[in-house]
DNA sequence: CATACGATTGACT
DNA sequence: GTCAATCGTATGA
């Protein structure tokens, strides 16, 4: 089932994503994701994230600053794309202070607005499959490798964030997905089902 | 320069 | 359940 709609509310502004990963991961759940498809506006619930810190063996920015990290070590509010196994684009945002290499990991989004461009982007797909991974959140969103870096923070960027003013209800925690490095820690965040 | 691999997905047995 | 797809990035010669 989806509530389509159009969703308004406040462009999170930068230093909202001050906090270290882990702390500011959680509270992205319920945000929305807005981004612009060919003049079109796509917007859907975050209700999956994952955190990656800098003292984190899972983490791109583990052994240091590189070409393809340098933008997680930069100021937050940004996006941080990569490309996965050659095919997916992971989105993250950049969290933490500038310097530190810390962000989160979109991994799922309940379409909103903008429904039939999505279903045309994911053709073939049923509803509940749309956007429920992170790879799946990059092609639903058209966000590719040419994102990075954007700058969030602002109603006229191409991907920015809505507090829609939604209280984040229960989050249910865990190990992250596809890691084989510190299993030990639950810093995988989703949104437990809304009970209707 | 050469090569191994991955914060995944979808198709197939 | 198994496995191929596909390429930017990291690493080592």
């Amino acid at each position: 089932m989806v509530f389509e709609g159009t969703p308004s509310g406040r462009v999170i502004e930068r230093g909202w994503f001050e906090s270290d990963a882990p702390d500011l991961a959680p509270e992205l759940l319920g945000k929305v994701l807005v981004s612009r498809i060919e003049g079109r506006r796509v917007a859907g619930r975050i209700i999956e994230v994952e955190a990656y810190t800098q003292d984190d063996p899972a983490s791109h920015t583990f052994a240091g600053p590189t070409a393809r990290n340098e933008v997680m070590f930069g100021p937050p509010g940004h996006l941080y794309v990569y490309l996965s196994y050659g095919i997916h684009h992971c989105v993250n945002v950049v969290a933490g202070r500038d310097g530190d290499g810390q962000a989160v990991l979109i991994r799922a989004v309940e379409p909103l607005e903008g429904l039939d461009c999505i279903r045309r982007r994911r053709s073939g797909r049923r509803d509940a499959e749309l956007a429920n991974g992170p790879g799946k959140v990059g092609a639903s969103f058209a966000i590719d490798l040419r994102h990075n870096a954007v700058d969030v923070c602002a109603q006229s960027s191409v991907v920015h964030l809505l507090d829609i003013g939604e209280p984040v209800d229960s989050v249910i925690t865990s190990a992250r997905v596809g890691i084989s490095k510190a299993i030990d820690v639950q810093w995988r965040f989703r949104l437990a089902q809304r009970t209707p």
